[in-house]
DNA sequence: TAGATTGTTAATCGATTAACAATC
DNA sequence: TAGATTGTTAATCGATTAACAATC
């Protein structure tokens, strides 16, 4: 378990399996065969096993994987077993839309507060949470145990402000602004890179137009 | 360029290269070897020639790449160099906010209209952009030319929504809500999972609170 | 016990990196 | 021309799939 580097397309696939899994607790469904799920979940049952038993043998020979004891297993991989402290910094309309976002909350990402330098925003609240002044910055996440940032600021401003978190000792971001920050080993970034996104989207799109015209 | 699929892993890198080339224009340089970028990109320089290749030769030997005709040439393939009609279904806090996204709109995303259930939303706008209700759907779509349905609704009325958006004649779907939508071949699915995302960014974080456990 | 299905090793496939001839 | 750097082939590396012995 903690000799042998995770893959990132591993990781990348977890929350996926906790999904599925969440959802077979939601229909009552009590065990479950990585042959069954590799149908439900259209990947390999082979890959399905390989990736478990990356992290431990969860399942059992003849029987399969107890869909609960998997959901929960899982859980502990990712991290949800416990509570996980979040700011939001840029309380524009993307932040004040994640504050208002309740699923993070179930799944243990508590958002503690917004941040802002636009002094008009000062005192406002989304969903009883309150927008702070970037001078707040430091001692609230001291106090609060803070350790994700989620960065949702234009992206001139992405690296300064990543500096600064890290000098505050957050561990973590989850960046949404549209640039590669550059931080220290101990500290992991997760990008939400919309526009790329919406690019790949477009990139599909138009393969499948020129094979369209093809075809006349 | 029409024979050799494209992999999943370089479509997925082409934004980036379309954004450090955008940068590189900002900072007035005008020509770029793949070893240089790919010092600034961190990735190999043989990536960045491979990648390339598989839509054309865009370099010179002994010179290296046109920064300008490279990112031309990128948006070209990105579908950049046309417009893209875009409707957003759902016109909750995060529907709203990326409507109010204009940075879309620069690269050639025109959102024409929001949608959602809700009554109590009919006729309001953002940036200018009417809130319809869903009874209008079809007709908007082929009045409009929409090519791209960006979807930010729960995630148990997305399924019925993608079939809807199919048959009304959608060929892209932007994903936000959380689940693996089933549509046909000829429609492209871009899926945004945030909480996938946050889930991956939560274990990354446990992994390093493991490693820094042993170390004590 | 027999049947089912895992965990795991081996084989295959694909993606990345290295090397170098082509060429500007 | 000499130097630089691409485009492209070959080598390596890693990830996925297949196969099967272990075992419930």
């Amino acid at each position: 378990m903690d000799s042998k580097e995770i893959s990132q397309a591993v990781i990348k696939r977890l929350p996926r399996y906790h999904r599925y899994l969440g959802e077979l607790i939601e229909k009552g469904i009590e065990r479950i065969s990585s042959n069954e799920l590799s149908t439900r979940m259209r990947v390999t049952a082979s890959q399905i096993r390989q990736d478990l038993n990356n992290f431990g043998g969860f399942g059992q020979q003849g029987y399969g994987y107890n869909v609960k004891f998997l959901y929960s297993e899982m859980g502990k991989i990712l991290g949800l077993d416990r509570q996980h402290n979040m700011i939001i910094i840029g309380s524009g309309n993307l932040g004040q839309a994640l504050a208002n976002y309740v699923a993070f909350e179930k799944k243990g990402f508590i958002i503690k507060g917004l941040f802002d330098i636009n002094p008009r925003l000062e005192g406002l609240s989304v969903r009883g949470i309150q927008i702070m002044m970037i001078e707040e910055l430091e001692d609230f996440i001291k106090e609060n145990n803070i350790e994700i940032a989620t960065l949702t600021i234009p992206k001139d401003k992405a690296g300064d402000m990543a500096d600064m978190l890290v000098k505050y000792g957050i561990k973590a971001i989850w960046n949404f602004a549209h640039v590669d920050l550059q931080v220290p080993d101990d500290v992991v970034v997760e990008n939400v890179h919309l526009s790329d996104s919406l690019m790949t989207l477009s990139y599909k799109l138009s393969c499948y137009e020129i094979e369209n015209q093809k075809k006349m």
